[in-house]
RNA sequence: AGCCUGUUGGUGAAGUGGUUAACACGUAUGCCUCUCAAGCAUAUAUACACGGGUUCAAGUCCCGUACAGGCUACCA
């Protein structure tokens, strides 16, 4: 019997040989320098925020060297498949502005290199390993779970390294008609590498983030096929990227221990290696130690968390452009009107060790970038953000567009503008004493005046005597001035810090009594902008309140 | 246990053999016609894990130690 008729008893019913599979996948053409890569995620339907910071780099990386970047869904494990896992990883990511110009998207595929999804290319699989048979470079293993794992067990017990390899290998020099014996007999099979590699032996590896280093060689006869016939990730990985001739395997660091078996898989096939980038883990402080962020233990590695919290896809997106190149963060600031795309990441300024992820930091980001934004953008978002979370303050911001936008408006859109909101989810409580509808007098503790008899005295002879609500702003502050001094407060902070003595009090001490009245609160933008907002009615209105009190 | 990687002020992070080790976050104080947010100014930190070696010169190169992280599946 020929090798060829064995591989065919082995993977029967292949319908191309892996010649015609190369055909029908050429070279791309590609200017030089184009980086063509992938995003290739399990279809479970949660996008972890280590996930969007790979697809980012991975996308970035492409697009700014006119590359390709496609996904794929890698569905070869189907018991962590869900329903409508793929159709989410698609939102998720176009949501954070990541887009695939091919592979699989909402309605069917795009592209000439597909399918792009692993549990249709079995027949591309097959041919290629029953190329691998034919070479005598893998054969069927027919151990079983329990077997393996006492073999792991002794090996342990040994202290010898675990896995199936060299005399460990109980499959490996099984005759042809050995193998054909068993599998007459009904047997379940595998499909290993027959590894050529020796543990001791070294060999160089250059990765783009990483570096050069020395690895070992892989002895290990792992598994290219499942007894399902379905492949597992290493051999998945190297027929995809070969075929679809992705230039740079761009993918999280937990990969990087399996480059021996990738780079010795590519050879035995026959393949010219990709360049490989591996992105190393945000890792998250716990109790004074680093580790990397978990999906199981913390809240902050799904997106919806920040999604909740209110915080910018497009500030998510500065930091974690802050974390890929650190000097992203300085150019950002001397190029304020530039935006991401007209940066130029580079693999070599990537952190090789772990990147801490700082929620801190990514709070001062996302309140610098709403800064910038206009009232109107931050109204759109607010709206957004309470509709999902907060039904009632919708429809408040709803029905007063024009005056919400005012407000909002409060100190911005100038050249340094106020920096209050960090996220949405605080909004309210930034503006909702401008709503009579949320608005609720205080508890009067002044802070420096207690008299009621002076609070009436202050408050009544503002609103009587010296408030005109179509004052300029330097008219509204003399006429304070003016009248702090005739009640014998220091009109001018700089005398009176000289001689408090001389004073009942000076104008801070006066505008906080007013503020409270008309705010509830002692700490406010400029009062100046509220009350022109507030109008002459509500002054008048949340004033006698006051002095009810 | 094995293999790999990392360790720079309170935190993140520049720095690929050569003054006084960037910058950002944080903190503190002061200034800015009202309180905040900010902005500006100043300050702040015992910062190159430890021990050897190479060199005229080491955060940077080499070796060892410690600590931390990642990986070691018929998961991806």
């Amino acid at each position: 019997m020929t090798r060829e008729e064995y591989a065919d008893i082995l993977l029967p019913d292949v319908k191309h040989t892996y010649e015609e599979y190369e055909k029908m996948y050429p070279e791309r053409d590609l200017k030089e320098g184009a980086i063509v890569t992938r995003y290739a995620p399990s279809p479970t339907g949660f996008i972890h925020i280590g996930a969007l910071y790979t697809s980012f780099i991975a996308g970035k990386m492409a697009k700014q060297t006119d590359g390709v970047f496609f996904l794929r869904i890698e569905d070869t494990d189907q018991k962590r498949s869900i329903d409508d896992g793929v159709n989410k990883i698609i939102d998720d990511l176009a949501k954070f502005d990541i887009k695939f110009d091919e592979g699989v998207t909402k309605d069917g595929e795009k592209g000439k290199y597909g399918p792009y999804t692993q549990s249709e290319r079995k027949d591309i699989y097959w041919a290629f390993a029953k190329k691998l048979i034919i070479e005598d470079k893998a054969y069927p293993c027919f151990c079983s779970e329990e077997e393996n794992m006492k073999n792991h067990k002794k090996q342990e017990s040994l202290k010898e390294r675990t896995g199936y390899y060299g005399k460990w290998a109980r499959c490996r020099n099984l005759s042809m008609e050995e193998c054909l014996e068993k599998i007459n007999n009904g047997e379940q099979y595998i499909i290993r590498l027959k590894s050529n590699g020796d543990f001791n032996k070294r060999f160089t590896f250059k990765d783009c983030i990483k570096g050069k280093s020395e690895l070992p060689e892989n002895d290990e006869d792992f598994v290219l096929l499942k007894s399902d016939g379905i492949p597992t990730y290493h051999f998945a990985h190297a027929i995809d990227d070969h075929l679809m001739r992705t230039t740079h395997v761009i993918r999280g660091d937990e990969w990087y221990s399996s480059i021996p078996k990738h780079i010795q898989l590519f050879q035995m096939l026959g393949f010219k290696t990709p360049k490989y980038a591996h992105i190393s883990p945000l890792l998250k402080e716990d109790n004074g130690n680093r580790r990397k962020i978990s999906k199981r233990k913390d809240p902050e590695a799904a997106i919806s968390f920040y999604h909740e919290k209110g915080i910018p896809n497009k500030a998510i997106m500065l930091y974690l452009a802050t974390l890929a190149n650190s000097n992203f963060e300085m150019w950002m600031e001397q190029n304020k009107d530039k935006n991401l795309d007209d940066f130029t990441f580079e693999f070599k300024r990537m952190s090789t060790g772990g990147t801490m992820f700082d929620y801190d930091k990514l709070i001062n980001i996302s309140k610098n970038y709403i800064s910038r934004l206009k009232a109107s953008e931050v109204y759109d978002l607010a709206l957004e953000h309470a509709k999902i979370y907060d039904k009632n303050f919708a429809t408040l911001l709803e029905t007063n567009k024009d005056y919400s936008i005012k407000i909002f408006n409060i100190e911005r859109e100038q050249k340094k503008p106020r920096k209050d909101i960090a996220y949405f989810s605080d909004v309210k409580n930034q503006v909702w004493y401008m709503y009579e509808e949320l608005f609720m007098p205080a508890n009067y503790n002044w802070q420096n005046i207690t008299d009621k008899n002076e609070i009436e005295l202050i408050l009544n002879t503002y609103i009587n005597e010296y408030y005109n609500i179509n004052d300029d702003k330097q008219t509204w502050f003399d006429k304070m001035k003016e009248m702090a001094e005739k009640l014998g407060y220091a009109g001018n902070m700089k005398e009176y810090k000289e001689n408090p003595d001389n004073y009942k009090g000076n104008i801070a001490d006066i505008s906080m009594i007013i503020r409270v009245a008309l705010t509830s609160l002692n700490m406010t933008p400029d009062l100046y902008e509220i009350m022109k907002l507030l109008g002459m009615e509500n002054i008048q209105k949340r004033i006698k309140k006051a002095l009810q009190a």
